[in-house]
DNA sequence: CTGAAAGCGCTTACAG
DNA sequence: CTGAAAGCGCTTACAG
């Protein structure tokens, strides 16, 4: 083995193989277009020749940025946040970025150490998808934060900062409204973690729906869990053991949908005619699913896409007021709610 | 505004404050023991008055690691892939490293750029879920690397590296074993991409079972696909037109079987009693689909954790001789075959 | 169009 | 147990 085998090659070392300046060197690697033509392919030869890698590291730090960029998710084994993440990091490597992935699988000291870490990495910004409860701790360091910041998927109304997501209001709102409009007056409502900012937005569009329609309201029927297939599963099994059971359910999420359907159809419960069921989300197994699920569109990829724009206009510094960008849901009916 | 609203504080100026030198704040920060309590808590005080945060780029850089590591997939929205992912993320952070990710989307021209992005970022080393076609530059990047790599779910005979996958050839052996218990003599193989690995090892399993069984192997019957619901549509409608159906049907994987069965279902073919369907992978929705999907179970976290223990050691430089793991798959028959 | 020198913020021998 | 000085590999003014 040559001793020089572990050895990353120089820009001082390219810059004295082609005979210029380490200054000529670092402007042709940069594609800067002052160096003369001839000077560039010297350069450039000596590159090819030497085995050259440019360390983006030291540039980096020399130049006080980083062109990374830090994206936090709560969990990427759920279809919504996988999609709201391709949606984020395509637009963001065709901005120039690099993503530092963080999953904080819903925990909060979790999330905390992963914003630490990515703020020492010297990320140039921050997309965060929060965990439905965040450290007081970590409020106070987020909007302490020198770099851009979007949040996405789930405000954080203690936190000053641009947020992305969509009008989990109105979804719920159009979801409640398809069921009344089916002709059913006693509608549950069930899944996901009452604390959040994404299921107080859906139970605020089901009590204007209630009210609108003069619905009698009932907390029994409102039953909160995990946002998990087995979450929807306990939900619906609390719900079937009450007296009164109602004649539709609105879900959470799809994924709740799921659970509430195994447990329905175990049961020999027919969805669809014994029982209604909405979802929200739209991931792809909603079409497939048997029956196919009536659900909620919301576009995580767009919502991804949008942090992405969001975050990048921050950084470049062409819009510093705080932005809410909230994209519109719509109402895809299916099998479930026919 | 404050002027020093957007310079950070150095190690140099925490070290100012406490009045010691940098040495010994650096060592503080870093836990080292042997600086003395008295001193290490002046240290840290001038840490927390000044908001002091440390800058693990300029570290990085001066001690020559990042701790960082890539890690490359095909698409983060493919459950195997997304839970293969979970794994190696916990098991690194765990080990103390933070991740780079990136997605090929199957793309060799994506993957060529995200490798050498991953590289200038000197990460100390790379975790490859190559996607179906790699360019040939790439092979020969690869094959010079500096850094451990580690290959998963997908090997390249053409690379040198350490590998970590499931026994595919075992696996299609089960699945159409199984199949032919039940009594199936003609048995399609559909989906996939005729050029990968691992299609190649599910090809060689599946020919070891027609051999062992004496079945008459024809190739009209078994139908490439790209790995996708769609594809699995498809690859299944171009198997209906032909004039000798099978009675049975082995699937690439999960994605595939759902789009073959999408299919089926349409053309009034009753899954289970007509038509006998195997998939790949055991993803969560294997189970809740309708029917439940028999399938070989892969374990995709087990190799993602797999993958990341393998590359710390060869980072650690406790394992240097080149390993191929290969984990053994399993059969869970469901309603799709019984 | 090109170069010599300083410096980004740390860590690393080395010395005491 | 602590400190002064050099250096990681680049980029950035500045000068010519």
């Amino acid at each position: 083995m040559a001793n020089n085998q572990n050895k990353r090659i120089t820009l001082q070392e390219v810059a004295e193989h082609a005979g210029v300046s380490t200054t000529t060197a670092s402007l042709v690697v940069r594609n800067n277009p002052r160096i003369s033509q001839a000077t560039r392919e010297r350069v450039l030869n000596s590159i090819e020749e030497l085995g050259y890698i440019y360390d983006r590291v030291a540039a980096n730090m020399r130049s006080q940025s980083s062109n990374l960029i830090g994206v936090i998710v709560t969990n990427i084994a759920n279809k919504f946040i996988s999609e709201f993440l391709i949606g984020a990091q395509n637009k963001l490597e065709e901005f120039g970025y690099t993503v530092l992935l963080g999953t904080t699988f819903d925990n909060a000291e979790k999330q905390q150490n992963l914003i630490s870490t990515m703020v020492e990495h010297r990320v140039d910004g921050l997309i965060l998808n929060p965990s439905s409860r965040s450290l007081e701790k970590t409020v106070k360091h987020l909007n302490n934060l020198k770099i851009p910041l979007v949040l996405a998927n789930r405000e954080l109304h203690t936190i000053n900062a641009d947020y992305v997501g969509i009008d989990y209001e109105q979804g719920a709102y159009q979801a409640v409204t398809h069921l009344v409009k089916k002709g059913h007056r006693r509608i549950a409502f069930l899944g996901g973690i009452r604390e959040s900012s994404t299921w107080i937005g859906r139970m605020e569009g089901y009590r204007r729906a209630y009210k609108e329609n003069d619905l009698l309201f009932d907390e029994s029927i409102i039953i909160d869990s995990s946002p998990t297939i087995e979450g929807g599963e306990e939900a619906a099994l609390a719900l079937l053991s009450s007296s009164n059971p109602p004649t539709a359910i609105f879900c959470f999420s799809d994924m709740i949908a799921f659970g509430v359907m195994k447990v329905l159809s175990k049961q020999g419960i027919e969805v669809g005619s014994d029982m209604d069921i909405v979802g929200f989300d739209n991931i792809p197994d909603a079409e497939i699913y048997h029956p196919p699920l009536t659900t909620v569109s919301s576009f995580p990829k767009s919502i991804g896409i949008q942090a992405a724009k969001l975050l990048h206009s921050k950084i470049s510094g062409e819009s510093t007021e705080l932005q809410r960008i909230i994209l519109k849901p719509e109402l895809v009916v299916r099998d479930t709610s026919k």
